[in-house]
DNA sequence: TAATCAAATGCAACAATGTTGCATTTGAAG
DNA sequence: CTTCAAATGCAACATTGTTGCATTTGATTA
């Protein structure tokens, strides 16, 4: 997920948005993590922008497929860019989320193995995975 | 999960917890649901108990393993009781929750198949699955 | 059964998080 | 440069959950 301002300005236009000086702040934040950012990560970096416009901002783009949330614990809530793979209707069929206890990041987790989860009679939509243990870098 | 008031007085005592008329009526509460409660629902029956109270009776039964969060969404957390294999340290290895996009409810259910997730040099505590979609009973 | 005391509760106040309405500003198109 | 819908900032509010502290109560012991 490379993404240079002008390649986030189109990203942003393509989707009927305008290329705001928040909004390309905050898509900026999300590309310089390679793990999931919390609200108040956002909040941090975005000093000079109201807290509603953030709040309205990260509602936009979860509206329009271009971040999902990639962990909600009770505290915190995590948002990631959406990968390609990724629309908006189906995030999950063959990645998961970890939460490492050790380093507190969350991290999009691709599965090599597709997980199959058989329930008789249920229709199912979206599966959401979230695991919690000790990343691979905390590991080593 | 069959519980009289008697057992369940009972099952308070032997984690070293009073049996008081709050907590003997949310267990209540709970039990009467096949599927997994709300904290609302709950204040909902519990009129004649303060919030604070209700709040740390629920956070008294999740430290002691007598209940666990079912499912969290932005919303609301869903709260059920724990069942027997049910550990306060390991809830998910075999089973899932699943809500119901038509009729609301989250439900606890079992799984035929054991999940296996492989994540090479990660280490798995908790793995939480929450399914949306269709229940049996609405697909029907 | 009465006395005792830690545990549990109720109340008030507070904190955090998120939402809504509305006036003002601004990005993008002509 | 003008125009206008979209985006923003501000104020006020709603919801959810927490903390401190005084009072009450369940369970134990005498």
């Amino acid at each position: 997920m490379e993404l240079t301002t002008e390649e986030t300005k189109v990203l942003l236009r393509s989707r009927k948005l305008k290329a705001t000086p928040t909004r390309l702040e905050v898509l900026s934040t999300l590309k310089k993590h390679t793990s999931a950012v919390t609200f108040s990560e956002i909040q941090r970096v975005c000093t000079n922008t109201d807290r509603v416009t953030l709040y309205r901002t990260i509602q936009t783009f979860l509206d329009k497929g271009i971040i999902h949330k990639a962990y909600q614990s009770e505290e915190e809530t995590f948002y990631a860019l959406c990968n390609h793979n990724c629309s908006s209707e189906a995030h999950f069929h063959d990645h998961l989320h970890f939460k490492c206890s050790t380093c507190d990041q969350v991290t999009c987790q691709q599965l090599t193995d597709e997980i199959k989860i058989v329930l008789p009679n249920f229709k199912i939509n979206k599966v959401d995975i979230n695991i919690t243990g000790i990343c691979n870098r905390c590991c080593a």
